[in-house]
DNA sequence: CCACTTAAGCAACGCTGTTGCCAAAGTGCA
DNA sequence: TGCACTTTGGCAACAGCGTTGCTTAAGTGG
């Protein structure tokens, strides 16, 4: 709840709402009785009962079946309806599309793939996303999530500088395309995106970094459970940071920035000094910020998960070691085939559970 | 507010009253009318009433004169009463303590420092530090807030391997000092401290990073307006960044750490170059988080603040012309005499104000 | 002097979660 | 089989929150 502003009943309502709902996509399947959620929520047995009980009116929860006595009335499952609401997410990278349609609880229904060129211009792009939006379903969407490469504002919906593609600067895609599909949309950075679908899958912890290897180096942050984007959505900027002061130049212009020792040790096939610089890179992350986990992804590490995994944990395991401190882990993240897609679309599902 | 959990009225109350004064607390001398609360907090007008009403019987508010009338009656202002209540911040450094009353406006009413040896020992720490709260004041306190060189466990109020007093690990210093002095106490880093002090001064904006060079140097992030500080206080560890990989030696067992760095070069009177290795983090900081500004603090710096200022200012000014972007302004941060101390003693009001 | 504007309180209200009570639906022992 | 007990969850009454509608207070300006 914004800590900025005042609390009336109806944001109070809509409040513990979003947090039963988000308890109840938590549960997934398993599901939860109406004494867990009060446990979980620390309201009223009571309260939890009106709450849900609106919730099962408004078709967003239904009752599914009962858990084993303990000694007195067996409690009553409740569960999300997935099929209640959905939402679409777009990925759009320099070479191509990918669309998804997920359900409620994040579930993908139906997924495709096209091929795109991001520097083709703003109209072709909307064209085609409307396309694939129209093409997914028929069904009434919740909205329209887009995560692309950055620079851009997620406040305002609004592209900078995406690298290699000035023309997309300062388009206003987000209102641009709500008006095309008459549709709410929300504009992301691709890291972010796939952070908060790790964050949604309960695999990162409550906070996290992924670290996302391919045309370059960014990172998604978690930070208290929640996407952590900064005043202008610069967060992130993880592979120019310097990591050799007066090393060899970057393309940004700067020098010894983490994002060119990588790449170039990658180049060259060397993926354990690869793996090692960015193991230094995690490490000052994880230092800074004193996270929970480091995730793994992106199209260079998908292709050898391994040496790079094994050589950031090496790293962090180590400083670990020295400070005496249990080591951060280090993981691939696999969750999903693609998790900037899937995040795109729970961007637009994130508001319903409070997020 | 907690998005954790459930939210009921009294809940719902103290947030809107902690508000309230929050907001009374940032508008100082000048106070705020009835109306222009309830603009700022998107409460009715009349919500707002009751809500001073009830902080006027408490004794926490007052009516303060009026405005110029604007064509109609003139708006009341409302301040914050700054005697109706007290807390004290003791900054506990490796030789001396510095303790500081303040009132519920943050102003500092009565201040001390006595020598003190870190490493003397729990007990004798202690028995120093009740000593000055009972000198600073026999007035009702809040509570008692206590910084010091970390790590700790904010949450918990146990310091960890205290850099150089290993004698302090895992003592409950928070526990056992509440206990002895019957009153509340908060336990945090002193760069936190810090950070929290400038926050609530508004001279770092919604987010920033303090940076502090001292004994060592260590970092304050805000971010969001709240004081960042990690799944287990460990946030912040901002010297021990690599930025030179493979270069000398810290002791740390880090090689290339920016602290080791940058404090050799201080030690052989190269301010210049100590500032622009500075900056490189700092560039790296601002980067990762997107945050509003860099401020700057410590023995170090203070003692020599413009070399420092003026070469974090150049680096962060050079990276942003490259990338476009407007630069991060970089300020000393001298908005009291121990930022420390003072910032110790609002981690006691924070939660008065809702922070 | 009077019409108008603006601020702020009073009273009634709708809606929130809470409390007290009761019915439903199990377990376990005699 | 029967009965005491435990546990779940709904019904009804309630206190307390901010909101709404209206009135009063206290200014300005022609």
């Amino acid at each position: 709840m914004n800590s900025d502003t005042g609390v009336n009943l109806p944001a109070l309502r809509n409040h513990n709402a979003a947090l039963v709902l988000d308890l109840l996509r938590t549960a997934g399947e398993e599901g939860a009785s109406r004494l867990e959620l009060a446990d979980r929520t620390g309201l009223t047995p009571q309260a939890v009962s009106k709450i849900t009980a609106r919730l099962r009116e408004e078709g967003l929860v239904a009752e599914a079946g009962y858990r084993a006595s303990t000694g007195g009335k067996p409690r009553t499952v409740l569960r999300l309806v997935p099929g209640a609401a959905h939402a679409v997410g777009l990925h759009l990278d320099r070479d191509e599309l990918t669309a998804v349609l997920v359900d409620l609880s994040g579930v993908i229904v139906a997924a495709n793939v096209v091929p795109l060129d991001l520097g083709a211009g703003a109209e072709v792009v909307m064209e085609v996303a409307a396309g694939e939006v129209a093409a997914l379903t028929s069904r009434p969407l919740l909205g329209v999530g887009v995560a692309m490469p950055g620079p851009l504002d997620h406040a305002a919906g609004v592209p900078h500088r995406v690298t290699g593609f000035p023309e997309w600067d300062g388009f206003p895609l987000r209102d641009a395309l709500a008006r095309r599909l008459g549709l709410p949309v929300v504009l992301d950075k691709d890291t972010n995106a796939a952070a908060l679908s790790i964050a949604l899958s309960g695999a990162g912890g409550d906070s996290f970094g992924y670290l996302h290897l391919g045309t370059g180096l960014g990172a998604g942050l978690v930070l208290g459970g929640a996407v952590y984007r900064g005043a202008r959505t610069g967060a992130g900027e993880f592979g120019h940071q310097t990591v050799q002061l007066d090393g060899p130049a970057c393309g940004c212009g700067g020098r010894g920035c983490l994002e060119a020792l990588c790449l170039a040790a990658v180049a060259r096939g060397d993926l354990d000094e690869a793996a090692r610089v960015l193991g230094a890179g995690a490490a000052n992350l994880v230092k800074l910020l004193d996270i929970d986990r480091v995730l793994l992804g992106g199209r260079v590490v998908a292709g050898a998960a391994e040496p790079f995994v094994r050589g950031v944990r090496a790293v962090l395991a180590e400083r670990a070691e020295r400070a005496g401190e249990a080591p951060v882990p280090v993981a691939l993240a696999d969750g999903s085939p693609d998790p900037v897609a899937e995040g795109a679309a729970q961007l637009v599902l994130a508001p319903v559970f409070g997020r």
